[in-house]
DNA sequence: ACCTGAACACCGTTCAAGT
DNA sequence: ACCTGAACACCGTTCAAGT
């Protein structure tokens, strides 16, 4: 029996968290566009961290669904780490916004403790998603070579989101992401 | 002649937006710390996109400073590229905090235009100091692919710097920068 | 030239009050 | 159970006023 205001005001939030990050989200700004007032949403979230909080991760749930989903429709993980990497990209092209929780990361220093063990629990998502995949392939038997170069993956891909906004240029993500397959980061 | 007062507030708002981006910077606590009121700054930097604008320009002319710095202790150019994600490392070892550059990255959305522009060229200049470096390691010698690489060792150890912070844990920055030698990405 | 107090419209948060 | 108005201490910004 989940609120539908409650599932408004989460709607709404997500985009602006993409685009302005975590700081940048106002409860006035977010009531006018639900249709409330601003005191109304301490009803749902009592305080902004709650809400930061729910957001991310709602936002890590979505990212299972679509890793699951991934893995399914494809039994070859370097397709998959294809569509891993689109997935990034899909974030760009949408306004320019980026990850959600890459976004948060920056705003490490202003985060409360609820916010930041979520944004953690995306980190490791990602980082254990990246590492099954990693195992199918050649050359990354052994566990713990896998998961080092996973969370290398995560995090060139997150810098090459981030760089890749400051220039407000898609094109650049693409060509950041295709030297990383060239490099040799991520396996092609 | 540049005025003390100025300096001390740049002095005292380049850590602020390291920890807190450019959202986060306050003109009225800053005004504390400097022993002003809020509206004085307003006498040396307008608005804060101003303020904004002057601290990422400095940045930007400090980081250029350092590389040459370097360049000149060490012909070595792999030498040069393990100073350079020191570089990066010795933000988060200061109470984990990011690079200016990066953190306002993330803020794109919320940046005047004159802000981005000093963002933007400080991102040039660590693509063109990096390009220099490769271009003088085998294997590089085309400038087109070692422009294309550097972006990406740029974007890499920006992200790398980015996750690490959201972990609160220096020795991922670590792990992930080693990460990027094994696999290929930063030549070492 | 340099600084300030006061005002403006913003912000998250609290809480008593409404239905 | 759900929503609100009013108050609180914050914010960047403006501007007339001081020295």
């Amino acid at each position: 029996m989940t609120s539908d205001t409650r599932e408004m005001i989460m709607a709404a939030a997500r985009p602006k968290v993409q685009a302005h990050g975590y700081n940048g989200l106002s409860f006035r700004e977010l009531a006018k566009e639900v249709g409330v007032k601003s005191a109304s949403i301490h009803y749902y979230f009592p305080t902004k961290g709650d809400l930061g909080a729910a957001l991310a991760r709602r936002y890590r749930e979505d990212a299972e669904a679509v890793f699951g989903r991934i893995e399914q429709e494809s039994q070859d993980p370097l397709k998959c780490l294809r569509e891993y990497t689109d997935r990034f990209r899909l974030a760009l092209e949408n306004e320019n916004r980026m990850c959600l929780c890459g976004h948060m990361a920056a705003e490490y220093h202003d985060l409360p403790e609820a916010v930041r063990v979520e944004v953690q629990s995306f980190t490791d998502l990602n980082v254990a998603w990246l590492t099954r995949l990693l195992t199918s392939i050649d050359g990354f038997g052994d566990a713990r070579t896998a998961e080092e170069r996973a969370i290398a993956i995560y995090a060139a891909v997150a810098g090459a989101q981030l760089v890749a906004r400051s220039g407000a240029d898609i094109a650049l993500f693409d060509n950041i992401v295709e030297s990383y397959r060239t490099a040799g980061l991520i396996p092609a």
